[in-house]
RNA sequence: GCCCGCUUGGUGGAAUGGUAGACACAACAGACUUAAAAUCUGUCGAUCGAAAGGUCGUGCCAGUUCGAGUCUGGCAGCGGGCACCA
């Protein structure tokens, strides 16, 4: 995405000279190889030059005020006429003497991109295709494409028409035109990049001063380093519209520090990204007396996992990349990178509410009554809109204090986790917040459950034998453990906590008979409170104390799961013949081919599909398939 | 127009090229209860069948493979961002 932001492009700056006097028009094209079917110039109404040249020409003053009274709506901007004004001024063709091409101010050229004046080659470009028509224009196609492509063709080819980039393929006359330019001394290659402009500045109270002040008679002053860093004043009012530093005379008013007569502080404040492009630095050495130490800071940068919403992955992190090579180019660290990974979040979404007059409901003034919702005040019917972005406007909200009070804050980070993968949107629903409490409500019963019995048990204890019962949730503790530790390193949370359910319903199904089959659930408990915890840290401290320990849980190691009990037995095998599943049989994972084929092939659902054919193959992974091709 | 993301049951979503639908939500049926809540049990892609079982099924069309939701090529739809960027 940010490709699109940075947009950087390669292409040649070319001078085209006035046909009368010294002056040279400078143009920006990423396409120097159609120069030859130049057949205008054009040049933004916003150029210096048309500025100057309107002082004398009363129409095309008329012109420029017509261009700028133009919508900037998309829908303006899409159907938007292309306008030119005929200055009656020419340039000459860079490299053929005896050609001139007339200079038209035209609406379509921006001036804040390139130089602000391009040359207009109608063959190979929509645009100037579209102006060159409606103002009978010459198109001479210079580029040769596919026989059928119609004009204008923006493709690439062989280059026609063209003097001494005949018969050269696009890129290659993009080179030739280049080496020309530079050896005419007339143009130069030049890369460009349309990185809009970031105004800093807000006019607003939360941020950083922006350490600037306006004296009557020194001008724009900055404040002096000793007095830094410019503090925000803290009895400020909001009683009234607008900024309040504006309104807050002891800290706006100053002397100005050169000339010490009254001034004025700069009140506008920088955007909150100015210090979320940096923070990152600070963090790794907060004691610091200088904004960051440049030792501590390149020994933990960059960071390893970014994560942020959709806003994050172009400003915030085209900021910061920004400020992290500033700071590498002012020598104040050696990193170029700020961040390794992005994990780009999904946004929190929600049903959207109206009533019958069209005003938009809070989910809490909405019922659901017999498959319909209605408003609950007079029970009128409501129209239910398509899930979107919570936001304060459509009423879509959840208060998340009132989760908090209601299911505890736990629920809701369960829920959250759960529900959907974190780089999807979530759908924020009452069932689902509901079945979160609900397992929460489960865990805390499955552990109460057995409490007395576990509490006589020694961990770490590990008896002899064990039944088969208690090797089976031996190996389940193990195992769950393992998945869970990969999930959660993955950031796959909805499947962390999908192990979590599996581990505790078999958990709840067992009933152990045997002190090996106690001593087995207790370990499994005790693992169970403790991978629960990155996800119900306060239910896991609360179930961990209820066990008998001493706080905390989150001071305890991550378990570890042991190899040994991650080995199986035995698993079902799938049967395929001819690639269709036809059956499964449980059977060692270890079993060798020949083996394992002698058993698959007398299986009863296995002859009657084979029937006495030839089998051509016979495909078998261990542990995993088998398939009998005939 | 360009750039991202997405497309699997009624819903959210699982599935290192190897039993599609894990785990949930909703729904339905049942148990417990005077009743309700809570809890528990069962059913839950479509279709044919009394059943056993069969057939089809991951947006569409091809391809690679013993085997494709997953890989390759092409197409469509939905959502988001940017947009006269020369």
């Amino acid at each position: 995405m940010q490709v699109n932001w940075i947009g950087r492009s390669e292409g040649a700056l070319i001078q085209f000279p006035l046909l009368e006097g010294e002056d040279t028009l400078e143009i920006f094209t990423t396409r120097p190889d159609t120069i030859f079917g130049a057949s205008f110039i054009g040049i933004s109404p916003d150029h210096p030059f048309v500025e100057n040249l309107a002082k004398t020409i009363p129409a095309l003053q008329t012109f420029i005020a017509e261009c700028r009274a133009m919508g900037t709506s998309q829908k303006e901007l899409d159907t938007a006429e292309k306008k030119g004004f005929n200055t009656s001024l020419f340039v000459r063709h860079p490299f053929l003497e005896d050609v001139k091409l007339p200079i038209y101010v035209a609406n379509f050229v921006l001036m804040d991109y390139g130089t602000g004046i391009v040359f207009g080659c109608p063959a190979h470009d929509l645009r100037d295709y579209e102006f060159a028509l409606k103002y009978t224009l010459p198109i001479l196609p210079v580029v040769k494409g596919p026989s059928e492509a119609p004009l204008p063709y923006e493709g690439e080819g062989i280059l026609i028409n063209s003097h001494f980039l005949n018969g050269l393929e696009t890129q290659e006359a993009k080179k030739v035109a280049i080496q020309h330019l530079v050896k005419e001394k007339i143009g130069a290659s030049e890369i460009t990049y349309k990185l809009r402009d970031w105004g800093v500045s807000r006019q607003r109270y939360w941020g950083c001063p922006i350490p600037i002040i306006h004296c009557s008679h020194c001008g724009i002053v900055p404040v002096p380093e000793d007095q830094l860093p410019v503090v925000l004043p803290q009895d400020v009012a909001f009683d009234q519209p607008g900024n309040p530093l504006d309104l807050h005379p002891t800290w706006k008013i100053v002397d100005c520090p050169q000339c010490h007569k009254p001034a004025e502080r700069e009140t506008d404040t920088f955007d909150t990204f100015i210090e979320s492009s940096w923070y990152f630095a600070r963090f790794c050495s907060p004691h610091a007396l200088q904004p960051f130490d440049k030792e501590k800071a390149e020994f933990w940068m960059p960071v390893d996992q970014y994560i942020g919403g959709i806003e994050h992955a172009i400003l915030h992190l085209l900021y910061s990349r920004f400020f992290t090579k500033a700071l590498k180019a002012c020598g104040y660290w050696a990193l170029s990178e700020p961040f390794k990974n992005l994990l780009t979040q999904g946004m929190v979404c929600h049903e959207t509410y109206r009533d019958q007059t069209g005003s938009w409901l809070y989910p809490h003034e909405v019922e659901k009554q017999e498959g319909r919702f209605v408003k609950l005040s007079d029970n009128t019917p409501v129209t239910v809109g398509r899930s979107e972005k919570m936001s304060k406007s459509k009423f879509n909200v959840v208060p998340a204090a009132k989760i908090v009070e209601e299911y505890g804050a736990d629920t809701a980070r369960l829920f959250m986790l759960s529900d959907s993968p974190p780089e999807r949107d979530f759908e924020w629903t009452e069932a689902g917040i509901e079945g979160s409490w609900r397992y929460i409500n489960k865990l805390w019963r499955l552990v109460m459950s057995h409490l007395p019995e576990i509490k006589t048990i020694k961990r770490g204890e590990r008896p002899s034998p064990l039944t088969p019962n208690a090797i089976r949730i031996q190996k389940l503790t193990h195992k769950t453990l393992f998945h869970v530790t990969q999930d959660i390193e993955r950031f796959h949370y909805n499947r962390y906590i999908a192990r979590l359910r599996e581990f505790s319903n078999s958990l709840e199904e067992f009933l152990p008979s045997d002190p090996s089959e106690w001593w087995a659930l207790n370990e499994a408990l005790h693992t169970l409170v403790l991978i629960i915890s990155p996800a119900l840290p306060h239910v896991a401290e609360a179930l961990w104390a209820e066990l008998g320990h001493s706080p905390f849980v989150i001071n305890q190691p991550w378990p570890k799961a042991e190899a040994e009990y991650l080995i199986e037995d035995k698993v079902t095998l799938a049967i395929q013949v001819n690639g269709k599943m036809r059956g499964a049989f449980e059977m060692s994972p270890r079993l060798e081919e020949e083996e394992a084929r002698a058993l698959i092939l007398d299986l009863p659902f296995v002859k009657a599909h084979v029937q006495g054919k030839v089998i051509k193959k016979f495909i078998y992974i261990q542990g995993k398939i088998a398939n009998v091709v005939l």
